[in-house]
DNA sequence: CAACTCAGCTTACAACTGTTCGCTAATTTA
DNA sequence: TAAATTAGCGAACAGTTGTAAGCTGAGTTG
């Protein structure tokens, strides 16, 4: 094996090692460099050949989370298309992949609100794409004013994220339960974006040829 | 002074001492106990005399950061009951707490999905208790089904901490911007929820069968 | 093949942690 | 007043942490 191969090889234990220990009770900031090289199988020393802090390793993983997301939502709209709603398609894809990436996903849900700005900031990052791809999404689908459909394209996020939140705790009997609620939430959400843009045109003119038919 | 009235005072300035470590980057489980002690002014040992743990202090000012949110309802509501709108009038009242009180909305936020099961419990049933008192608040005020508005002040409350969230990060002038955006958003989920209760009662009265078509 | 590079190692250190033990001095109780 | 209680302290403990210094040995290069 070639020495650049071998590196890879470590470093990519090293990220491995980092989220297998982000379960349950654990956030970035209280793993330590030594329980990670413990868990990669190397000396503590040898983590600097790879990264320069624990700080470079944590934004590498929230890089690495964000990917995962984004591949998530990729897997969604392919779904979408060949059949079933746009809310209910969403949060199956999203609670399924919560269930099967818990610790990709606590870590955006934990580092959004944790200790370190620049993690938070990295965060954000990721979920603002989110909200983005999902308004564009909005506006190409229902005739909607792009600032509204923004507007509804954050709440369904948040919503959704707080949801997702919800779901790692709960017991996973109840997952199919919260998946319910949020939907039934978002519909809230579509609605009431709907009926307050369908207002604004009737006050601009009376000829109402927003549509929306929310599929 | 008693000497029970002397204990109790360095219990408070335990708990003040806690709080404000609790700055932008710290979170409950990054704070030492040797830390509380020395803001506090006493000797590490001493702070057995007044709490277990550190965790029984963190219940501590989880509970003390809920109690501040529940007055925080009560004062909102006594402005509300005095003119003005419940969403304007609700979302100004947070977003004040939330800056006069950094640190403790801080650290609700940050325990709710911080890596202590104990504090997420906790925070969590604060924010129960938040979304119960609105949801009967609500029921009381539309004409609506317990269920919907259940779901409807869940969906509020997510929201309106996720604004939150968002106003303690960003600069001040950007907090009205924040302020507005999350009215607008709480206005298309009351919409929505009244939408949705205006059509499910047309559907009992016609057909007598509860179906779902907001896909 | 010889020189070089460098991933990974061992050792070491100072800083910090939570917690135990026993003491003091002041308040409370009898 | 004498005895008991107890908030607070200092010293000391074993454990953990991040990281610096220097070595080894295998892959790379000339």
């Amino acid at each position: 094996m070639s020495r650049q191969e071998q590196k890879q090889k470590t470093r990519q234990s090293i990220i491995l090692a980092a989220f297998s220990l982000l379960d349950d009770n654990r956030s970035l900031s209280a793993i330590s460099l030594r329980e990670v090289a413990r868990a990669a199988g190397i000396a503590p020393t040898s983590f600097y050949r790879h990264f320069k802090d624990m700080d470079e390793l944590g934004l590498t993983l929230v890089d690495e989370a964000g990917l995962a997301l984004r591949q998530l939502m990729r897997q969604a709209r392919s779904r979408i298309d060949s059949g079933g709603g746009v809310i209910d398609t969403s949060v199956d894809t999203f609670i399924e992949f919560i269930c099967a990436n818990a610790n990709v996903f606590r870590l955006l849900l934990r580092e959004h609100t944790g200790t370190s700005a620049a993690y938070r900031m990295a965060v954000l990052r990721e979920i603002q794409h989110f909200v983005e791809e999902l308004a564009d999404y909005i506006v190409e689908r229902q005739a909607i004013d792009h600032g509204i459909a923004s507007l509804q394209s954050e709440s369904m996020v948040r919503l959704v994220f707080s949801a997702g939140a919800e779901t790692l705790e709960a017991e996973p009997s109840m997952r199919s339960e919260i998946g319910r609620r949020v939907k039934a939430q978002l519909r809230f959400v579509q609605l009431g974006a709907a009926a307050y843009s369908e207002r604004m045109s009737h006050h601009k003119n009376r000829s109402g040829v927003t549509r929306n038919e929310a599929r």
